[in-house]
DNA sequence: AAGATGTTCAACCGCCTAGTA
DNA sequence: TTACTAGGCGGTTGAACATCT
């Protein structure tokens, strides 16, 4: 695919220089891949313009920026959005809305392009499926009260799971986990699948309030399997990021210290970061379920995503409709 | 089996800002 | 101060793929 590159000149006349006559857009080929990553890893990146043009490729800086942030950079994170990035990215939404980059500086190996695409194709199709704005007050609550305590609770039953396999004696079942947001509302979350939550001083609207979803108060939900969604996080596995990444192992300049085996990328980067879980972040150091996740002070970067590829069953079933639907009859 | 419809995500576009000459 | 350039960001598009009828 070739397209011809057009600019206009401060007349408005539509001229083309001799560069951007080469211009290609569209997808990126394997030589192009290649020769971008073999010339970042010599010379660094930075300065795309020349970069791209020093490199041999017929792209704009901009395009080849792009393709090493949002693919090639070796650090990047493919596959499922875990049930501990989907929470946090709801979180982080909640307070900064759509500011992708910067809820993307918390999920390691996240871009903002893939969020991005997440709350696009994801949770505005659970907001279209209830039939209300993705900005709704009503859509928020539900998150809030009813889809992001799921969240907890299903991560807490796979860690639960995980130990108690592991024949671990961490695998208690009554541990509870409080996770305190920027509005002072704390969750109370244990492992007998009911949550709790105190409102603080949050505004809830008298709808909630009637339905016994303010103050403190207790839902237990149905059964935790939940699966019951047309969801199906992940399951498409792109050709080009099998191929780009059978690249890595041939390129000639990995770092061969990396014992990473999971991430072929990583090999070829020399920063090969300690992921920690998510319930080793909102556990340690002192005790199982019981600290306090302030989001508020963590800092950008903090590589507390477990790096398995958790699979989201999803949430909007039945059930919860209907309960969603109770919520917001009375608003 | 085939066409229609829905979903995903890589890539592009246009705007904005910071840096610099 | 102004003009220009590079880089960054959020919004949007469209091809590829999956699912439905």
């Amino acid at each position: 695919m070739e397209v011809k590159g057009r600019v206009s000149n401060s007349t408005g006349t539509i001229v083309q220089s001799e560069d951007e006559m080469d211009l290609r857009r569209g997808p990126w080929t394997v030589d192009e891949d290649l020769a971008l990553i073999n010339y970042i890893a010599n010379h660094g990146e930075g300065r795309w313009n020349s970069l791209a043009r020093s490199a041999g490729l017929k792209r704009t800086g901009k395009s080849c920026r792009l393709r090493w942030l949002n693919y090639l950079r070796p650090d990047v994170r493919r596959g499922n959005i875990t049930l501990e990035e989907q929470l946090l990215i709801l979180e982080l939404h909640g307070r900064w809305g759509n500011r992708w980059s910067k809820i993307a500086q918390y999920l390691p190996g996240r871009t903002d392009n893939e969020i991005k695409n997440y709350w696009r194709t994801r949770v505005q199709k659970h907001a279209k499926q209830l039939k209300c704005d993705v900005n709704s007050k009503q859509f928020k609550d539900a998150m809030r009260y009813l889809w992001m305590p799921r969240l907890v609770e299903r991560i807490q039953a796979a860690a639960a799971t995980a130990a108690a396999t592991a024949g671990s004696p961490t695998a208690s079942a009554s541990a509870t986990t409080t996770i305190t947001n920027n509005n002072n509302t704390t969750y109370n979350y244990n492992l007998n699948s009911s949550f709790e939550v105190h409102s603080g001083n949050m505004m809830l609207s008298p709808a909630i309030m009637n339905n016994n979803f303010g103050g403190s108060q207790s839902y237990t939900p149905e059964n935790s399997s939940t699966g019951a969604s047309s969801d199906s996080f992940g399951t498409q596995v792109s050709p080009v990021s099998e191929l780009t990444q059978d690249y890595y192992n041939n390129v000639t300049v990995v770092n061969s210290n990396s014992n990473n085996s999971n991430n072929p990328n990583l090999d070829y980067y020399p920063q090969v970061q300690d992921q920690l879980s998510f319930l080793d972040c909102i556990t340690s150091p002192s005790g199982l379920f019981s600290q306090q996740l302030d989001f508020q002070s963590m800092e950008p970067n903090t590589p507390w995503i477990q790096s398995n590829g958790e699979t989201y069953n999803g949430f909007w079933n039945v059930d919860n409709i209907l309960l969603f639907q109770q919520l917001t009859d009375n608003m």
